[in-house]
DNA sequence: TATTTTTGATTGACTGATCAATCAATAAAA
DNA sequence: TTTTATTGATTGATCAGTCAATCAAAAATA
């Protein structure tokens, strides 16, 4: 059976796997055991190529952010106008891969995980700046800088709230819902300050 | 040195310490001797007054909620004004006491945990209620009911992606800058319809 | 009051299970 | 033959949970 060249194969194998495991296990708290026999391989061979089950584990995260940032990246592309961007942005975090209940219990996982682990920790800051910063850049060229500022802050904390409350499944609110209350904290937040806005972009 | 009528006692230094580790620790993934070390008995005590690892955590759970929900209480009797019970609320949450690192902590690992055990994920989603419906209930006497329900899950979702935010260290907002977000998101959102609420109230 | 009995508090030592990590051995391609 | 892929077996550490034994206060008894 050994073919060369499986490296690439069976890592990806193992970072989905333990994607999956820690998924439906709502918990990194997941064995070795469980990954590899998900993945349809040994223990020992998850060992020998991730070394450690804490390797493991970041590659699982830095691959998930990897395709959050992919999705972003592709969405604010097709978008034209600044406020575009921002709908944009909002969609994708609240895309359907990225709110069903394994990926949410994942997220939550890895938060309480980056308590402990100084590089899933990284990763997450990563994240949030990059939420943060992909809000700004678009609210600026709609609003003062200090006010885009604020309002960046606030919808990034909108948008994480939001994902934490869908973990507990109480009451839960649907995606459109949760689209429609983060749109209408921008829109309401940025209406009385249109006017203004629009002059500045006159003058830039 | 045995006197009687330990249990209440012990079972608080359990609580308390099992509380401290967890802060410290920055995750559920603590030990019981942790706990009694930190307690100053032995793993063997606490096992005899709580029977489990799992009983004294969501012992501890639920006591943390408890007090949460005193200061509740407290702060929004002193609030005369149904404006002034939601900045009451908003307060608590943002308090000093919820919002040291080692609590934020402990908050992210339960949500975590609230995974994997149906008692922790059924206190969280009493306190997700309890906040939503404090919230709730003030706006209601400040605008539609629609609307009031809108609101009051935005700020919700706002409350607690401002405390997950905080977990990450990353450019940390103030408590004030916190509350200030939050205050404004529901003054933005209210201003458009004070209008009508007035109108309302008078009615009924 | 003095003595014995009972009871609650407490622990050290132990057990069994779980798991990450290692390693030597095997098998197939190059 | 050399290299890469792969695994079964094993080790060592960590823990939750158990248990029998100890100790001292309180209650009962003489």
């Amino acid at each position: 059976m050994p073919k060369v060249g499986m490296e690439p194969v069976r890592r990806k194998a193992l970072v989905d796997a333990a994607m999956r495991v820690i998924g439906d296990h709502g918990s990194l708290t997941v064995t070795m055991s469980e990954i590899a026999k998900q993945a349809g391989v040994s223990p020992a061979l998850a060992h020998h190529y991730f070394g450690s089950k804490e390797q493991l584990l970041i590659e699982t995260v830095r691959h998930h952010l990897q395709r959050l940032r992919d999705s972003t990246v592709t969405a604010m592309r097709a978008a034209k106008t600044p406020r575009e961007k921002l709908s944009a942005v909002i969609h994708v975090s609240f895309h359907a891969d990225q709110f069903t209940p394994e990926t949410i219990a994942a997220w939550l996982a890895f938060y309480a995980e980056a308590q402990r682990s100084e590089e899933t920790r990284r990763f997450l800051v990563i994240y949030a700046r990059r939420l943060r910063s992909n809000l700004l850049a678009n609210l600026k060229a709609l609003c003062p800088g200090e006010d885009a500022e604020r309002i960046a802050e606030g919808a990034a904390a909108m948008i994480d709230g939001l994902y934490i409350r869908q973990s507990l499944r109480s009451a839960p609110i649907s995606i459109e819902a949760s689209i429609a209350l983060t749109e209408d904290y921008i829109n309401s937040l940025l209406a009385p300050l249109s006017a203004e806005a629009a002059v500045q972009r006159t003058e830039t």
